[in-house]
DNA sequence: ATTGTTAGTTCCCAATTAGAACCATATCTG
DNA sequence: CAGATATGGTTCTAATTGGGAACTAACAAT
């Protein structure tokens, strides 16, 4: 299956996952929604190598859900930031953050 | 990465995911909310291999987000059912397809 | 000039996925 | 009963994707 093809399917739910359905993806656009937004800080908060890191987010700006902003000169630095596409994935996030809290509960020792 | 470490992390989005966050588990469980609940259903419907289906079928089992239930004797049939915990996704795919409409329409052929 | 930092890219090996063939159980046809 | 068909898988091999380390580039600091 090549998932770019489902970009086209009738069902909206698999064209919305054919941008965002792989395994790392949501995780990066939860981290933007924390306010993170330099390579470095997603590689950090996900333990991702730089090589998927730098293709997801270039797929992410492509799809127009991060918009690639340069915020200083010299050294050229970039940052990665929601656009309003992407900030409309809120519900998603929430929906998501719903469920692990409720059929997923943390166990955490005591103390 | 182990995507199985990430069911005790303390992000729920992330604990979710651990889950759901594959490229084929939304879209098998979307079919289960359209009435689908056989193997040769999803396998239609999805395109996905036998392989790939089994072993995903087999999570969701384990998740209990699907329940495996025999619904023939002979010859012996199985079909896949949403727990209460897998109804419990309804948000999640409400909020994929949300976004999929507004943002990824399909333009369709005139006529 | 050397070291450090950020943001990548390139390379190679491991793990996952795809696709086809195979197998088990049971029904149907004759 | 033999042979064909259907469902629900498993097994095998090849291709694709992912992981990890090393390398590169641009610049700052010392």
């Amino acid at each position: 299956m090549k998932w770019d093809d489902l970009s086209e399917n009738y069902c909206p739910v698999a064209r919305t996952l054919s941008i965002v359905g792989d395994r790392w993806t949501l995780l990066i656009i939860r981290d933007c929604f924390f306010g993170l937004s330099k390579f470095s800080e997603f590689q950090n908060s996900l333990g991702i190598t730089r090589h998927l890191l730098s293709e997801r987010l270039k797929r992410l700006v492509e799809a127009e859900i991060l918009e690639k902003r340069q915020y200083q000169d010299r050294p050229p630095r970039d940052e990665y930031v929601l656009t309003a596409r992407g900030r409309d994935l809120a519900d998603t996030l929430h929906a998501l953050k719903k469920w692990g809290r409720t059929h997923m509960p943390v166990r955490r020792s005591a103390g």
